[in-house]
DNA sequence: TGGTTTCACAACCAATCGGTTGACAAGTGC
DNA sequence: GCACTTGTCAACCGATTGGTTGTGAAACCA
């Protein structure tokens, strides 16, 4: 996934109407009658807010007469979870190591502690 | 996670330069001086990104000295990554339900065409 | 103490975003 | 052909974003 593609996604689904949408949209295709009527917006806004999803890969739209229904593209979502997953497992790696390092320390210190009192 | 949290996070990671943050503390803490040097931007850029990521709860700040190491907290990510799954998974549940309904209708024009082959 | 390093805050600027209203294109059905 | 339905495009508006410069706080070091 190229470097703005990833950004457009991102940023289409920082926005909360964006991500019901892509809810209601994960039940099932829907027009955009079908998904402006839950909300207080005007149907002009939900057509820009699916342009901008359209625009991140998320959702493709067929024509069908007049109506133009949505549909979700979960392979995204995948590519999405992906990089997410990259950083997350790094990270909790780093951790799984610092925390064997910290063992390993803690475990000398009993060492020579036990060396201490044998000493004595 | 509440909602505003959700938007926090996937907005702090629209931006390219984020992301890349968010990979180079994934091998490790580092301060802001060190996460800057790489960038043609000026600090204080960088101590804003720093913010929107601490704000999304995606990166947290120890003091140290005059220092600020930033450390990155996976589990947020996690999260992330859950809410993502969730819908992706109905999605895919859905396609998986359509195709055996294709299969079924398939399989029943195909005994038709059968009969209709046996009765000539 | 005074100088240096590391960093954040405030003010500003151009660009983008989320919403509105108004006009109109594409199809359907009488 | 004409009215109706469905949806998009364009222009505009206020708020937010990503960047800058300037200033100053907090801790270290000589």
């Amino acid at each position: 996934m190229a470097r703005d593609q990833l950004s457009r996604v991102f940023a289409a689904l920082a926005d909360p109407t964006r991500r019901d949408l892509v809810a209601r949209l994960s039940l099932g295709d829907a027009t955009v009658g079908e998904l402006a009527a839950p909300y207080r917006l005007t149907p002009q806004a939900i057509s820009k807010h699916l342009k901008v999803l359209e625009e991140a890969g998320l959702v493709t739209r067929r024509r069908d007469a007049q109506r133009r229904p949505v549909h979700l593209e979960a392979e995204v979502l995948d590519q999405m979870t992906a990089w997410i997953e990259r950083y997350r497992a790094q990270a909790e790696e780093r951790f799984r190591r610092l925390d064997a390092l910290l063992d390993r320390m803690a475990a000398e210190e009993d060492g020579h502690r036990q060396e201490r009192e044998d000493e004595s």
